[in-house]
DNA sequence: CCTACCGATCGGTAGG
DNA sequence: CCTACCGATCGGTAGG
């Protein structure tokens, strides 16, 4: 994510200088909105206040726009990940923060979360197997911390896959109603799911 | 949902008379597979080995089908939960059987719950605020159980609009990974959301 | 159910 | 950054 923004339509009238990042900024935008084949060219081009094929001056195509979205993001995703879990082994700990730090990704960028979501089957091999790859890794990598909390019997669960899906679904739908003018910041919203997350495999203090 | 099938494409090689509902079917599962905006009807048609144009004898148009679709859908979520509710006083009653219908028809409808979540926003109005206005109603009865149970001390929990938006979207998520031919049966699957339901929040029996 | 065909729009290129 | 323009594809109609 090189874009100087991080939510909101980059300045479209008057002196805004397009760049590559202010393209991608707008593509984001109109992507999580109307999904990626819901949104032409001619639509980023107009945000921007260009003709769509100055476009192509600062990016390849569409399908680039996309492909460096969904990637980008869940290398991002994985990097929380196991920033959030290095050096904790107590299974408690390491199911918060995973939690917490997906959740609030979920929270402070709803946009990027939303493409991924949405359209992530829409990019053309290789990059959809690339970016299958990344999401079975942090689901795996998510789902061994429930698996390991059962096996230490600190965690009582049925199925961990159940519960890892569970909880990595309910994060993922901050990204559908989030605001940050909303009564609630994107910290507390993570914190609670982390707590919802230890609830749903049972984990009593 | 009249069509006669629950699952799959419909009948499309050979004597496959095709008819309204075999062409819902059809376009029902593309849509789901790759989205309303990434769905031609010449491939509906392909689906069911006609020319594109023969559609139009069953079918009014491409918006017609992705209404009926969500409408339907929506107007099924809510009688399952007003089903599910009748008759029952214990908010912890209420809860577990509300989230374990909902959770069960994301299990059994995916393709029609994949098509509602993704694609309601492409709808024109007036159909638009027709499908918002059936969610919210859902959201807004679900939400009250959990508001209640909180009011008589039965559940604690922080936020009743989180804990509403993290129990209905972890039983949406259902639909994207659920096999009919997977370990669990829908009803289990169905049967353990509810209870996640309920430890999130945070009942105790 | 088909062929023939429509105007509109798509992503993108040429060539300044 | 633009105008001019491209081939491809879109949803859909006419008229059998």
């Amino acid at each position: 994510m090189s874009s100087a923004h991080a939510e909101g339509v980059s300045a479209p009238a008057g002196r805004g200088a397009v760049t590559g990042a202010s393209v991608r900024d707008a593509a984001l935008t109109l992507f999580a909105e109307r999904g990626y084949h819901g949104t032409a060219m001619s639509t980023v081009a107009a945000a921007l206040v260009i003709r769509t094929p100055s476009l192509y001056n600062h990016i390849r195509g569409k399908q680039d726009l996309l492909e460096s979205i969904v990637v980008e993001t869940l290398d991002a995703v994985l990097a929380d990940h196991t920033a959030a879990v290095a050096g904790r082994v107590d299974p408690v700990d390491r199911l918060r923060e995973a939690t917490r730090v997906y959740a609030l990704r979920h929270a402070t960028h709803r946009r990027e979360a939303l493409v991924v979501n949405r359209d992530t089957a829409s990019l053309p091999e290789p990059a959809l197997s690339a970016a299958r790859d990344r999401r079975r890794a942090h689901e795996t990598a998510f789902r061994s911390i429930i698996s390991e909390g059962a096996e230490q019997g600190v965690f009582a669960v049925g199925d961990a896959r159940l519960a890892s899906f569970a909880i990595l679904e309910m994060s993922v739908s901050i990204a559908r109603w989030f605001r940050e003018d909303g009564p609630l910041t994107a910290e507390q919203v993570a914190d609670e799911h982390a707590e919802f997350a230890l609830r749903i495999v049972r984990y009593r203090p």
